[in-house]
DNA sequence: ATCCCTTATTGAACGCGTTCAATTATTCCC
DNA sequence: GGGAATAATTGAACGCGTTCAATAAGGGAT
């Protein structure tokens, strides 16, 4: 189907192979960048190692050598820590993605590997993952997933269901549609993922291709000029919901 | 269309008048139950008042003067307090749902009137249920609404969509799925009520209208014998992703 | 009434996320 | 080089959710 990258094809990755510490006992700490990504890096490495809650912030601090207050002074909370993590999931995630979608022709598949090279990504991350989750009931806080400060990496991530969706024809509204429910499946997925115990994920895998199989198949049909008035009172809907813009 | 009942008609309400402390200082506090309940109440109050956040446990405990250890005896955390709460809620649900349920014929108004109910009842209640979501991406946590102990208040909530969908006549595949298709819309609503600024949370309730509008209209669209096929794929991605069990 | 077992209650303490005043280091401009 | 401003770093402390050993209270059996 697509061409999946092996890890060690992502050049640069700052993701799958977080950067050993970069000094020994005594050597004089780097730039500001140096020490918040020494401090990012080893809070994932711990994360992924001994779970979000069990690991301490002084543990974080401690794996770096510098002072508890140190890692708040780069990172407001140690959700922020999760989350900042995934703010480079996304840009790993948008660059696997550019290279497959030109060579991936059918919807379903480019669907499918978007979704599917997004679990690879966070396949070790089960641990730590779900902590972004923790604010969705709080509308207000910085990290809510569904919050307004979160909004640009949301919008980040339906851009690259709209690329995908680039080459289809589709009427209006389907296009404009389309990348809010495609990212809402995807974070039921996500979701799922974080559920799911069944080995090498097998369950999410399946569930990936069988709601991807389901959404093509309901694309088939949405596109019809006879379903228009049934897309418009979704569009509607969804616009006085504020979940799309008006246009 | 439906008939809303008033908060004061509701028969010994647990939910809506959460009782005044029943003791004065130095009266014997009285039996289990009895300070369980008070400190229950007593939480819900200021969690209301103040927010949950912003609510400490160590106030709790005063108000209802008590120690603080107390309020752990009786429940293992604070989060545990607003599912307790939760729970009330369902139970008062039930009872308002099948208070209206004979009186109202459409599936349409029953839906509407289900969701809308439920608003009603939580009405008050922003401040507190965002906790609620707080353990979504914890899957073994006890309180994660997606999670296994929760699974008797999920199927308690759905057995009222499916009460509701009774009347209607509808292939077997579609009366297995659609309780856990409204939970799902139910849970979408109470998560878009947490994020509505609206005044009178007149957007939610469109939001009610509207969804279950399109609810049965899809329904009435996926009854067709045409398209079992397509129910079967459905039936089958939900079954092997164990959202609904194996028949 | 006494004893024993279970439940309810307490107050002190723990630990972790977080904060912050003080200090140190770095950078920029003259 | 010196001074000022800014950024980085520290270690102590706070407070809140939570825990727990000790004690008190309640209930049942003898």
């Amino acid at each position: 189907m697509f061409k999946l990258l092996s890890r060690t094809n992502v050049a640069g990755s700052e993701v799958s192979h977080p950067q050993p510490l970069a000094f020994q006992a005594g050597e004089k700490i780097g730039s500001r960048e140096t020490t918040r990504e020494l401090i990012l890096n080893a809070a994932i490495r711990l994360f992924r190692e001994r779970g979000f809650d069990e690991t301490t912030m002084r543990e974080v601090a401690s794996e770096v050598g510098v002072a508890l207050g140190l890692a708040y002074y780069y990172f407001p909370s140690k959700e922020a820590l999760v989350m900042a993590y995934y703010e480079r999931v996304q840009r790993e995630h948008r660059i696997v993605a550019q290279q497959n979608l030109p060579h991936t022709r059918a919807l379903r598949d480019r669907l499918a590997m978007l979704l599917n090279t997004k679990l690879d990504i966070l396949k070790d991350d089960r641990k730590l993952l779900g902590a972004l989750f923790r604010y969705t009931g709080s509308p207000d806080h910085p990290l809510s997933f569904l919050g307004k400060n979160t909004a640009p990496l949301r919008a980040d991530c339906m851009s690259l269901f709209a690329e995908a969706l680039e080459p289809e024809r589709l009427p209006d509204d389907l296009r404009e549609l389309l990348p809010l429910l495609i990212w809402a499946l995807h974070m039921g997925v996500l979701l799922y993922f974080l559920y799911d115990a069944s080995p090498n994920l097998r369950r999410t895998r399946r569930l990936v291709d069988g709601s991807v199989g389901l959404v093509v198949g309901f694309l088939g049909l949405a596109k019809s000029p006879l379903l228009r008035p049934v897309r418009r009172s979704v569009m509607t809907l969804l616009r006085d919901a504020r979940l799309i813009p008006r246009s």
